[in-house]
DNA sequence: CGTCTCTCCTAGACTTTCTACCTATGCTTA
DNA sequence: TAAGCATAGGTAGAAAGTCTAGGAGAGACG
């Protein structure tokens, strides 16, 4: 059987969450739903790809967390965005765009 | 020192080398380089991730190959788009686009 | 002769994501 | 009251793809 492979692009996830994030403080199950609702359904991410993201990020200092309680009452880590963690944002998104720009060109030349 | 990654976007070359198979038969080193050319000096196509992805595709099937000659008179190795290429290009475009626009939307959410 | 470009290739490391699990709590509903 | 579901956190291990760093040979050109 051929496997029938991604729920989302292989290294914008990163990006992803930082965009989340930077709409203010949310917790990781939320960013997953989110990220959903925005894209439409698309985009899913898997919490195995989640969580382990979110350590990522928070140990290389693109964002801070405290436990809080979520609006149902319940203890739940919220992120927000540093202000490295915008740096890396914007670094991010320019990225994607020159690339996904550059991508573009070659699937557009004639055949 | 922070580590600058990324000459690719991750997951697709695949579809690049076929589009660029989809063009006409071209050897391996002549897809690096078109694929830099077209779009403008952007993609990077490092040798090791070329061969590599050119030998995946022609297990799959989705590449056939011959050995012939170059302009330059020299031994290289040919590479065409099969029929079975032909629809995973289609599949892998569309969902290129599905994927690239569902980050688009992410992206576009106002602050 | 040395060096450059063209052309092919591989091994091993690294990163990211996925599958598949585990845990706990609160709400709903049978 | 019990069961199940949604919410919320997490991990381990596999799979996949790309990169770094190398090797090799052939022809062109100073």
């Amino acid at each position: 059987m051929p496997i029938e492979r991604s729920d989302l692009l292989q290294g914008t996830l990163d990006m992803l969450i930082l965009k989340i994030a930077a709409l203010g403080p949310v917790h990781g199950y939320g960013i997953s739903q989110r990220i959903r609702q925005i894209s439409k359904e698309v985009l899913q991410v898997q919490q195995g790809s989640l969580y382990p993201a979110l350590h990522r990020l928070e140990k290389r200092g693109w964002l801070e967390a405290d436990w809080g309680s979520s609006s149902n009452g319940r203890q739940a880590k919220f992120y927000r965005l540093s202000s490295k963690g915008r740096k890396q944002l914007d670094k991010e998104q320019s990225n994607w765009e020159r690339l996904s720009e550059a991508v573009a060109l070659i699937m557009q030349t004639a055949h």
